[in-house]
DNA sequence: CAATAAATAATTTGATCATATTCTGTGCAA
DNA sequence: TTGCACAGAATATGATCAAATTATTTATTG
């Protein structure tokens, strides 16, 4: 007989894949408190899965400096210092740009179509003051834009930066009402309806320093 | 009694550490071919080590763009497109200069020795004719640049580019003898001893610029 | 006698492995 | 071409052992 999960869902999942993608959204949504610990074992438990598959999802994230792997074996959320979301700051100020520059080269009226749907939905949540599904949405959006960009390195590169302020956000989330967010987005979107991919970049680069300045004053 | 890994060694290590740091070797020197297939159990044999460790250290690499995981849950070394290879070196012409003026201004006279005991050694393998020692030294010189910077997340995001292009290594060996590779350590060096930043960070990039060239002649 | 320190026991957690199960691709036969 | 069986490989579990942490007890000292 067929395999239903093949049927119904795009395909299944090996288990360790499925710990990876739930373990990186708690992390990327400020699930976890910055330098909290995390087991091997009670994340097992926690998730209904074996050792070995949590293991390996904790290898992953650990590479890409979700997790920190400390000297007594034990694996921790890192803290983000200040010099560290600068490294941080740096890094997405450089990538981010050129990303949203070569996906502006090559977006179609279909892929800014999905991209202002998601900008809606975003808006919508602040407005409600909905900060986890903001963080969501968000995240998102920049996300979407870096596929556009059919770069795959630097695409993961940028991608996993965010896994290192994830953490950062929790204290975002609680001044959501109070921000006042006046996003890019939409400079983004009209700059990629016109084609221009400079402009794209630009809006982008001001998104990214914003939102990196406001993690600088949430762990300052 | 006293456990004598401990007390000869640093530590002991957990055999996933020293698979990854084995198989990150083998990556990193050239040792495999692009789109050559790894399987657990090989590898398993070929390091003397469990299932369960080397699953975690594939898991790390595959994190890291060492490794792909394909949609049949394969592993294999991925092959470096000439698109791969203009996105690793845009990422490189920034970060790589970042880290070295960050490094020249905080490096020590005992760093700089170190560096140019690395940098003869690195001459002396070139003059030989012995690749391989090439390869490690001259990665090995990069590498202690990037510590120096204290910089750990720019650090991490530098290496691993590292591991992206170094299957494509193997080609450049070939050609050792008829490189005449004038490469830039003199000058960062120089740059360092004088305590110029900004010299260094010059330096560097172009010695990024000749290496990744050198590469997309190999692969090209 | 209290307070601190040292030693020890209990518990938690991590590391590794052997084994059973599932998946994937291939070759063979209808 | 389709269906089926088989071999190679990946997946996943739970058992077992080792290491580290915490709790508890004991000893020591001012």
């Amino acid at each position: 007989m067929m395999n239903l999960d093949k049927t119904l869902s795009a395909a299944a999942l090996p288990v360790h894949e499925i710990v990876y993608q739930d373990l990186r959204a708690l992390i990327l949504f400020g699930e976890f408190i910055p330098g909290e610990a995390v087991t091997i074992q009670g994340l097992a438990t926690r998730l209904s899965a074996g050792l070995t598959p949590v293991r390996e999802a904790i290898r992953r994230l650990t590479a890409e400096g979700a997790l920190s792997f400390n000297d007594n074996r034990r694996v921790c959320v890192p803290t983000l210092s200040l010099k560290d979301l600068e490294d941080v700051s740096f890094a997405r100020q450089f990538l981010e740009p050129k990303l949203i520059f070569m996906a502006a080269q090559q977006v179609t009226a279909q892929d800014i179509t999905a991209l202002i749907t998601l900008d809606s939905a975003l808006d919508q949540a602040i407005l409600r003051g909905d900060a986890p599904m903001y963080l969501r949405l968000n995240y998102q959006f920049h996300h979407q834009l870096y596929q556009l960009a059919r770069a795959p390195i630097l695409s993961a590169l940028t991608d996993g930066l965010w896994l290192r302020f994830g953490p950062s956000l929790r204290i975002v989330c609680g001044r959501l009402g109070t921000l006042h967010l006046v996003d890019q987005h939409k400079e983004t979107l009209l700059a990629l309806k016109a084609g221009d991919p400079q402009a794209a970049s630009d809006a982008i680069l001001q998104d990214v320093l914003q939102g990196m300045e406001q993690i600088r004053l949430g762990i300052a």
